[in-house]
RNA sequence: GCCGCCAUGAUGGAAUUGGCAGACAUACCUGACUUAAAAUCAGGAAUCGGAAACGAUGUGCCGGUUCAAAUCCGGCUGGCGGCACCA
């Protein structure tokens, strides 16, 4: 027998898959399809990172078992390359950002390749590649042509002193993260993506669809959907003041009215109010607020706002005359802008009520109003509200509506918290967003002919001072003809955000290679949905939402056939540093994958790490255990030594060999590959302590662990003459009749403490066993002199006796 | 504050959905092999008491349901992740 070594076999096998091309997928055919995914890589200059091999291993070992079930698997890989962080990286140290990418990519690809990852390496995407890009910007134009993408002045973040645009992500506590200078809001023109337009449909489509609990959960709250109504207010002013609440039961209590700093009202209502210096001093203060003081701090803070002198609202219901104010707790982005204040049933207007002295009404009863606002919708009824006293809450949510739509003062609606995705970068690292400006006839969108629009090899591709993108500095690839005019016209500079080519990439998976469109509508038919999506949880609400909402778009325009792309979705834990914190550079705990599979080998890594620990939980890295794994396969590697003839599994070992086949299978299939592999580790001890394995059992064995360690059972299937491969080999089947022990220990049970434990054959009847158990010494024992009240029977398991 | 998740030996973690807690592994201890060490093999081990048989106690804390609770219920404590002035 040669030698364990996996530097030697390892490799081998590897260049054994690529050249055969076994894992290639074929579209079509008569077996059932399944289309696995795992999310690609953002290619980074770091290179791979012992996290993202948990993930792609473990769905590796669900396709590997699948295939020999007989499934026709798709199991891709591919790359996420436009982003910050190469552009960041390519600035710092003077390369290009295109030579970065595609060196990463090179690295990215031999340190997966070197694991052993069952994917199809005929069907890799780049989302920078521009045969790719291309069909992103397609895209685009169908939901611009379908109304879905419009310009909007937009605040971004604006550091004041790199006098850059920085991205949410590298905005620190209200600082800017590369020089820590002071981040405020500046307005720029951006496209938006109208997402929620399909908030509904977000929301209502999970319920077919096989998430796990946390991810639904947390798209929801994402999406945050609630019901209320608008109400109208008239104003002194002659306007209305129409305002969105959850509550409108308590409109009786609604004393005054505030509306956001930035509400249009205040420019219209200039003329009529006499404090306006006040007024915009409070407007440019809240401008100047970052985000982080507004939210993050101003929560805490002590509320402030500006009575508005000149103009008053009306309570439509109570026919009152309320003052307004202008308060930063109110937000321009949701709902109207506005809101009626009831303090007795809100603590922000409570609190606000408070400091500026204003009354506060119970119209709901159950609480102390004097001390804290009343919140419980639960329970309390309608009080001091004209027809609506003596009602519930529900009630009177029910009947204020009908009274509102019957006056014409407002009506039923449903809100969502979600906003339009803010789709413009000003950056160079990213997809051109393919549209034309031309001052006669606007934003023009560019012939999808002209696809795709690449984007400019450039050197000078740092952020310009004015905030706008690098390509704006390039007259030559700016200024072009209008496509519907023919006049000069010029083109967006802005690129689109990293998440653009995340949101469908699983469509060109399907088809990678087509030219005339994103992918065959055969080939799309056939392999979509994706059957099984594993991806982190950080990606939840942003990838996973923008890649639903681009996917429902492209069914309305009947580009795809399903209105979902995902039918399930897992997420795995994250890998952390052997002192428990995450892995990172600066803490100095990042293990390398290269130097795992230079010590020890790939089989080795891939077993420990889907030995680690629950695959959702977050699990810190042990470089001492890892030495448990690839003693499990040197053992068995050298069971292979003095194998017995017998082609069968002998009947003492039946028992054990059929349930490890049945527990495997399904432990995969829930991914619990560490009891997995367990439970195989404990037939290994069972063959080892039954003298060595026989030429069926060893089969079974390399059948059971290839999916985890496909290396080394390839290696000693072929050593061993079992002929052909393990991965062509049909996975085992396990038998029903085969599973029982011939005989059972029962463990005995008096007032719920074991006293006795007894060997009975397997289908022992309740009566013979409860003889057996009140035969053994020491159940006699702690049953005597006592009175039996119960005896309970679990077959195969335990008796328990109850006595007084 | 809200939402979601979690808490089991020295360590990572198991426990057919209420049925013998600690599978499997790491570290540790003992023995075999070895001049020796490593590697390998065999064995030990939750804790406390006891030489042992054995007994008692044990799954973050308090209480409950049950013949039986890591698992179910009520009330806490601690930790992790996400969201956060969303009317």
């Amino acid at each position: 027998m040669i030698k364990y070594d996996p530097k030697q076999m390892e490799p081998k096998w590897q260049k054994r898959w690529l050249e055969n091309k076994t894992f290639a997928a074929v579209t079509g055919g008569d077996r059932p399809k399944f289309f696995a995914l795992v999310e690609f890589p953002y290619p980074s200059a770091q290179g791979l990172h012992v996290g993202h091999p948990r993930p792609y291993t473990a769905i590796d070992v669900v396709v590997r078992k699948r295939r020999m079930e007989g499934w026709n698997v798709l199991y891709p890989m591919g790359w996420d390359a436009f982003g910050l962080p190469t552009e960041n990286f390519a600035l710092k140290n003077h390369i290009h950002p295109a030579i970065v990418t595609r060196n990463n990519i090179n690295r990215f690809r031999a340190q997966i390749q070197a694991l052993g990852i069952s994917f199809d390496w005929d069907r890799e995407v780049d989302t920078t590649d521009p045969s790719y890009y291309k069909w992103t910007q397609w895209i685009f134009l169908q939901l611009y042509k379908k109304g879905l993408a419009y310009k909007k002045e937009m605040a971004v973040n604006w550091c004041t002193s790199c006098k850059v645009v920085l991205a949410n992500e590298e905005v620190v506590n209200g600082a800017c993260e590369r020089c820590g200078g002071d981040v405020v809001r500046k307005v720029k023109s951006q496209w938006m993506l109208k997402i929620t337009e399909y908030a509904g449909r977000l929301i209502d489509d999970l319920d077919g669809l096989d998430y796990i609990e946390r991810v639904s959960a947390s798209q929801k709250h994402w999406i945050g959907r609630s019901h209320g109504a608008d109400i109208v207010f008239g104003t002194t002013a002659g306007d209305d003041l129409v305002v969105y609440t959850t509550r409108p039961d308590t409109v009786f209590g609604a004393t005054y009215m505030v509306i956001s700093p930035e509400h249009d009202y205040l420019k219209k209502w200039a003329p009529l109010l006499k404090n306006s210096e006040e007024i915009a001093a409070y407007q440019d203060a809240a401008a100047h607020k970052s985000d982080f003081e507004r939210t993050e701090l101003g929560k805490d803070q002590e509320k402030t706002g500006v009575l508005l002198q000149g103009v008053e609202a009306v309570n439509p219901a109570t026919g009152e005359n309320i003052p307004v104010f202008i308060s930063d707790y109110v937000l321009a982005s949701y709902g109207t802008g506005a809101i009626m204040a009831v303090p007795g049933h809100d603590e922000r207007d409570w609190a606000f009520a408070r400091k500026f002295g204003l009354p506060i009404v119970e119209v709901v009863a159950g609480g102390n109003i004097d001390e804290a606002a009343y919140t419980d919708i639960e329970n309390g009824t309608l009080v001091n509200s004209g027809f609506l006293n003596g009602l519930t809450v529900e009630e009177a949510k029910k009947e204020i509506t009908d009274w509102l739509l019957r006056k014409h003062k407002g009506e039923a609606r449903v809100n969502y918290k979600l906003r339009d995705w803010v789709f413009s970068r000003q950056r160079y690292w990213g997809e051109p967003i393919p549209m034309v400006w031309c001052d006669t006839c606007g934003w023009v969108p560019l012939p999808e002919d002209q696809l795709p629009l690449e984007l400019p090899y450039i050197e000078d591709f740092e952020p310009t001072g004015e905030g706008d993108s690098p390509l704006a500095r390039h007259d030559e690839w700016v200024n072009t003809t209008c496509p519907k005019c023919g006049a000069a016209a010029k083109r967006e500079t802005d690129t689109m955000p990293q998440w653009a080519g995340s949101s469908w990439y699983f469509l060109r998976y399907c088809d990678p290679h087509n030219s005339e469109m994103l992918a065959s509508e055969a080939a799309l038919d056939y392999w979509m949905p994706v059957d099984w999506y594993n991806g982190g949880m950080e990606h939840t609400t942003l990838h996973m939402l923008y890649s639903r909402f681009w996917h429902k778009f492209l069914y309305d325009i009947g580009v795809v056939k399903g209105p979902e792309p995902y039918m399930k979705r897992t997420s795995h834990g994250m890998i952390l540093g052997e002192d428990g914190q995450k892995m990172s550079k600066s803490r100095g705990n990042v293990v390398n994958p290269d130097d795992v599979i230079a010590e020890f080998g790939a089989d080795t890594m891939r077993v420990y790490e889907m030995f680690i620990g629950d695959f959702e939980k977050t699990a810190p890295w042990n470089t001492a255990s890892i030495k448990g794994s690839r003693r499990f396969l040197e053992r068995v590697w050298a069971l292979q030594d003095g194998l017995l003839p017998d082609e069968a599994v002998r009947p003492e070992l039946e028992s054990v060999v059929h349930r490890t086949i049945k527990k495997v299978g399904e432990d995969i299939e829930h991914l619990k590959h560490n009891t997995a592999i367990a439970a195989m580790m404990s037939l290994l001890n069972d063959l080892a302590a039954a003298g060595g394995a026989t030429r069926g059992e060893y089969r079974i064995l390399l059948q059971l662990l290839n999916p985890f360690a496909p290396h080394v059972t390839e290696e000693a299937w072929e050593q061993s003459g079992f002929g052909g491969e393990v991965s062509g080999q049909p996975w085992p089947a396990w038998d029903e009749n085969k599973l029982q022990e011939d005989t059972v220990e029962i463990a005995v049970q008096v007032n719920g403490k074991v006293r006795g434990k007894v060997m009975l054959p397997a289908g022992v009847a309740k009566g013979d066993a409860l003889a057996a158990a009140k035969a053994v010494p020491a159940v006699q024992a702690a049953l005597a002199g006592k009175t039996l009240a119960k005896e309970i029977w679990v077959p195969g398991k335990l008796i328990s006796f109850a006595v007084k």
